[in-house]
DNA sequence: GTTTGTGAAGGATTTCACAGCA
DNA sequence: TGCTGTGAAATCCTTCACAAAC
């Protein structure tokens, strides 16, 4: 959740809602899962009775980008899926890299989720000189003073952030520099970045101090 | 992020918005960082400056539940952060638990993070009787036949849902079946349950999925 | 002089409800 | 008949702007 800054979309549709861009990877998700196993055709009820929301809801975020669906039928789960990949940019792969090698770091690029999603971890970094050399997960950890270079030569667009709160807006600061405009931010911190970069935090303990509102 | 299912807040103020609880913590957080070095009355134009938000939406978001601040001077930074604590229930101790020691719920018991604020998780659980009984990080896996019992024996308040997606909807309903309100939920997936039940799910995949719209 | 707290205004998002199409 | 796509209505959330308080 934390701090999120729009950038510019360079496609088609003009002007859609953050929270809508949000929820499109969710459709994407329930209709992988609707094409595994059942019907080829959708409706917007039942992919809204999966995702616990609203079929008008759903069919407003579509109309958005066009008109995907059939009158009286519904819509196409493959070719639903398909445009939807392709409206998000998941229909090809993603570098990224991950700075910060210690505990969390280290979880993270072993973490088996993402490669299967198109995002492929090229890159592992860390301030400490004294474990740069060292490999984890078949990354040679580099030194943060060769991240531009690797930015560039390995074409890396998403930056992963897994460094000590104390470091994280240095970090992200050089990150900006490289010229990265999307980052993915575990440091407990709300990090301030130029407008153009989109910055998503993960964050069990923020999300954990709002749910015990509801039961205390 | 995933789904969010709203109930009661037992306190004195009604009908706050969500949005608004999701963002106290942020409060909270940058109010303890403040208080560390600094001074000792904080305005809300300050904390908009820290947080990247404008000082009206902080102003209005307090006035939910009272009036905290002085006119002309600002908010005291140790007692408004003592005052959201207590509204979102963080001036005691939670207990929590784990369900899923595969490699993210290892991950996620031995995450020193938790613990500092006021988050204990004090059982784990796991499905495959081959595993019950080990120990992870000082604490011994349990089958989840004992869920309810531990859950009523240990006073749980909180689960945190690591199993694979293809068993996370089964022990969400566990959960909801022992009491269980509040879920911090690991698995890629919207899992249905009843009004009265918050689930927040983390889900980096998803973060980086709608992220990549704004490349692309 | 400064900054809060807050009605009112404005903007954004969701839901409604129905015409139109298969 | 069944369901989409979508203007219009309703609701929700943010920002404005200023009186009141220090």
């Amino acid at each position: 959740m934390s701090s999120t800054n729009i950038s510019n979309n360079s496609g088609s549709a003009p002007n859609v809602p953050e929270v809508v861009i949000q929820r499109l990877p969710l459709y994407v998700r329930a209709l992988t899962q609707f094409a595994g196993s059942g019907d080829d055709v959708i409706s917007s009820e039942q992919l809204g009775q999966r995702l616990q929301m609203t079929p008008a809801q759903i069919r407003k975020d579509l109309s958005y980008f066009g008109r995907f669906g059939k009158q009286g039928r519904g819509y196409s789960v493959a070719s639903l899926e398909q445009r939807l990949r392709s409206i998000l940019g998941l229909d090809r792969a993603w570098n990224t890299m991950v700075i910060g090698m210690g505990r969390l770091g280290r979880a993270v690029v072993s973490y088996p989720g993402f490669a299967p999603e198109g995002f492929n971890i090229v890159a592992a970094f860390d301030a400490d000189d004294s474990i740069v050399g060292e490999t984890v997960s078949g990354l040679d950890i580099q030194s943060i003073s060769d991240l531009a270079k690797t930015v560039k030569e390995k074409d890396i667009k998403i930056g992963i952030v897994t460094v000590p709160i104390e470091r994280a807006q240095e970090v992200i600061d050089t990150l900006v520099d490289a010229g990265i405009k999307s980052i993915l931010n575990y440091a407990p911190l709300s990090p301030k970045v130029p407008e153009g970069v989109t910055v998503r935090g993960i964050d069990p303990v923020l999300s954990l101090q709002s749910m015990t509102y509801y039961i205390s």
